[in-house]
DNA sequence: TAGGCCCTGGACAACGTTGTCAGAAGCGGG
DNA sequence: CCCGCTTCTGACAACGTTGTCCAGGGCCTA
């Protein structure tokens, strides 16, 4: 036969349903269920009709209908800021795989940043109907979503936690390590320790300018403010910060350098100076090991936050409800070199 | 009113629907619908009371069943071999962003490499009755998505064509990409040049040892087994395969790498010792700039691989059915120092 | 004032699946 | 040979939305 795959009367682009397979295998419709759903109660003989009537129809299930049915999608949502981000991509791979060992597939979106974007995709999700939603806030203000996790929707945050609303976060220790990053700074003889960083309305960035300070603060050393860069995240602005630090009368001897972006921005800076500078940067990223000198970091496991984020919502999902809680997962400090260059005057 | 958000009678997890809206505001279903949906022939009077009933009740708008209801699910799905690369990060958001212009999600999964699970994602994507499909294969025939394409499944396949069937496909000139990186290595005075690859039953790794082949033939040199090392993809292996390249008696004096993953190694490798050894790389990655010497490669722009294809894959949607064909973009040559290194023997 | 038209709102079926329930068929024992 | 039990099968409703179609009411015009 020619045209198995197409039947009569049905304009292209149209699919087999389990009306037709029935039809075709001369069975009731709820036999072909049953068999697509490996249900028992069918002969194999019928059995054996039913897959032939599929394979000749080239049938498939449709699962927004099935999800309509059964009110569950299989599916958990993932909001982040931006999938090219090279911390991001080991995340989403590890709440993928932990959805996938619940069966569930992920859709995850990117906000790039923008509040209005993040909520934009969490509630399209919503809509979706997705089970749970794992989400990196862009914003600080979650209350939208306060009608969705009545409703059911479980929902945890990563990286960041939620703002306005009580809710499951998995967060990196950003004080601890910020803290010691420049605790182990000043154990090898620096004390003018200069600090680029993020905005301190965003969480993290507050947390380790935070640790900057602790640091600081326990080995009684005040901090002059010209020390201090924030907010200045795209290379240009921060090129100009680290020179700033670098170039005054009285210049640091060190940089923590508050992420990822600003650690690499630092290194080009560093690398075109003379005189060497230590640096601690937050973050740890691939080849960071092969630079001269190697850059010491303290690293999260991004991978360990997605899957910690991930067990924790299947777990709200299969199970007792329980109070929202923050998990709080350590730093690790990686000494490569950099950050173990001792002062220069 | 402290309970806007439950209906009496309906258990946890439960939630609003239309027909609970039109009770609360007290107007027909199909109002509602009118409303959420933006279509005209509502007073303003009666919109506003629909909208009050709408956040009053926390409904949001199902999608599944507005999905079974007009059989577009305005979605798109990319199977890609690991979310945690950092080559389809950009691809992936690229993909994504397209799909946004065009008002669709982006559901992805990761293959792992693994044929089956790349089929068995695939098929689950088509079951979740996805839009259209962009593939990044991990296996070579992909003749069980034949009834998916013929039920309407717009398919685009990235990187790599697709096995076996006839589909749209848009690649990297990976040919030309290693020609050229070898005939660089050649204008340099190499003639020693060593290659490691993936196996050549993948086909972009068969390619850039067809242009490595192709740019020592032109040249008149002819190639010593000794000199290619192919399926060495672990780090492990890639560093014994070097060592070999390196240590034999008459040595290569430049290596061309087949990807991202086995030029790092060689990095390494090259690192450890003193002879100078020039290095060409297929795939740019961060910082190739900042080690020393700064690392030559042959560049291909991930992103514009993911935004051709779904483009590609949305003019597949909207419009004109046209006859597969296969795209091609082209590579650069990034000069950054390793690969000029002069020959030492 | 009556007739017709337009504008708004609502009843109903359909999308493709699954859960419920009841009917049919097969089989063994009385 | 018939009854009752088990095993398999199928009819039907329901999930929440949208498209179709019709009814009712207001308004304009003759």
């Amino acid at each position: 036969m020619a045209d198995t795959a197409r039947r009569p009367g049905n304009r292209y682009g149209s699919r087999p349903t389990m009306k037709d397979v029935a039809a075709h295998a001369g069975v009731g419709l709820k036999t072909v269920s049953r068999v697509v759903n490996g249900e028992p109660g069918v002969t194999p003989d019928t059995e054996r009709r039913v897959h032939e009537a599929i394979n000749a129809l080239g049938f498939r299930r449709n699962d927004s209908a099935r999800v309509l049915r059964k009110g569950r999608t299989a599916s958990v949502g993932l909001v982040l800021e931006d999938l090219a981000d090279p911390f991001y991509g080991p995340l989403s791979r590890a709440v993928e795989e932990v959805a996938r060992a619940h069966g569930a597939l992920l859709i995850n979106g990117s906000s790039a940043e923008d509040p209005d974007r993040e909520q934009e995709l969490a509630l399209a999700l919503c809509a979706r109907r997705v089970d749970g939603l794992v989400v990196i806030p862009a914003g600080d203000d979650h209350r939208y979503l306060e009608p969705e996790i009545r409703a059911g929707v479980a929902t945890v945050f990563v990286d960041r936690p939620a703002g306005k609303i009580d809710a499951d976060a998995v967060l990196s220790d950003n004080f601890g390590g910020a803290r010691h990053a420049v605790a182990h700074l000043l154990a090898h003889g620096h004390r003018r320790i200069g600090f680029i960083g993020d905005r301190p309305v965003i969480h993290t960035a507050a947390e380790r300018l935070r640790g900057y300070r602790a640091a600081m603060a326990e080995a009684g050393i005040p901090v002059e403010d010209t020390w201090i860069s924030l907010g200045a995240t795209d290379p240009e602005r921060v090129r100009r910060a680290a020179e700033t630090l670098l170039d005054g009368p009285e210049p640091v001897t060190a940089v923590f350098a508050g992420n990822n972006r600003v650690t690499v921005t630092v290194v080009r800076v560093l690398s075109e100076r003379p005189r060497p500078t230590a640096l601690v940067g937050f973050d740890d990223f691939e080849l960071a090991d092969l630079l001269q000198p190697g850059v010491t970091v303290v690293a999260q496991d991004a991978a360990q936050l997605g899957r910690t984020a991930a067990e924790r919502l299947f777990q709200q999902l299969d199970g007792v409800p329980h109070a929202p809680e923050r998990t709080m997962l350590p730093t690790r400090l990686i000494t490569r070199g950099s950050g173990e260059l001792p002062p220069v005057d």
